[in-house]
DNA sequence: CCACTTCGTTTGCAATTGCAAGCAGAGTGG
DNA sequence: CCACTCTGCTTGCAATTGCAAACGAAGTGG
């Protein structure tokens, strides 16, 4: 009765968190906002407020746009929600340019798509290994970058081990 | 405290509704809310959320993006390109894809001004030293990707992190 | 083992939202 | 003059927001 669907925003907002990986608290401080209310707004027992929602934005670094639209408070063709038409449609780019950013762009929501299984290793501070949190950046980079360096034509970007 | 400078939105609303020559009460109906409660709003005693934000929009047939913008709820930035808007209102990248992408975009942007000597309106107050006479993509995606393969302590990247 | 820290969560409570009902003024017209 | 209708505004009041404080769990270190 109280909470509609508000679900969606919680866990939205989750997520961006722990992909900023980021603790619930200093989220909540950067937003200005109450711990315990950011856990009951994450987990949808809160419907949080405008001002709110917007605090929450700017302490993810993530446009307000999106927490909105998230929250269905704005229509979604309001916000020009698609990449790659914002790609194409930019004239200060050279059609090289748009095409190598559409790639990048594709191959981090394959990415993307990759990683998502793998969402349960959550490591604590200055405990051992950093393993992929600096070298997954330039190699998704790379990844995305060969087709264009050797023009090889197609390229997977899949390079990770997971599970076994 | 306990009176909010929200009078701008108020103001704003009243201006619409009047503009669109609807009295208060069709404009409460139409938006779903009290009439009573849309008189405080007008006047500014009254912070309405998000949600009820969003029905006077509705109700007045404007673009609720323009209503939170008013309302201080939406930065209306210099609304630095659509490339930009889209990527940070993607829900599909973590943040650090939208960073490395918006990096990307922006550098090709600054060698495409570099190339071009079109400068309109634009007053980008950064350094950049990545001038190439070459226009290759490897080259371009390279300096793109310095501040990350390198070293993530330095970059002319877009960082707003300012304490309130 | 106990102090210390950090994590997310739960528990009251003040302050606020948002509404139903009612108030005062200005037209209309019988 | 009184009834009716429109305008916007003020008054209680239930429900909700949002916070301070405190709680259990889990890790670190003396």
């Amino acid at each position: 009765m109280a909470l509609p669907k508000v679900g969606s925003i919680g866990e939205y907002i989750r997520e961006q968190r722990q992909q900023a990986k980021i603790s619930l608290r200093q989220l909540a401080a950067a937003a200005g906002v109450s711990n315990p209310y950011l856990s009951q707004i994450e987990r949808g027992l809160r419907k949080p407020s405008a001002e709110i929602l917007n605090q929450i934005a700017k302490g993810l670094h993530i446009s307000a746009q999106a927490l909105y639209v998230q929250a269905g408070l704005i229509e979604d063709r309001e916000t020009p929600s698609d990449v790659v038409t914002a790609i194409r449609a930019d004239t200060h780019l050279t059609e090289r340019q748009r095409q190598v950013l559409i790639d990048i762009y594709e191959s981090f929501r394959k990415e993307k798509r990759a990683e998502d299984e793998q969402t349960s290793q959550n490591a604590h501070p200055r405990s051992g290994s950093v393993t992929d949190d600096e070298q997954s950046l330039p190699a998704e980079l790379r990844a995305a970058l060969e087709p264009y360096a050797a023009s090889t034509g197609n390229g997977t970007v899949n390079q990770e081990t997971k599970e076994g």
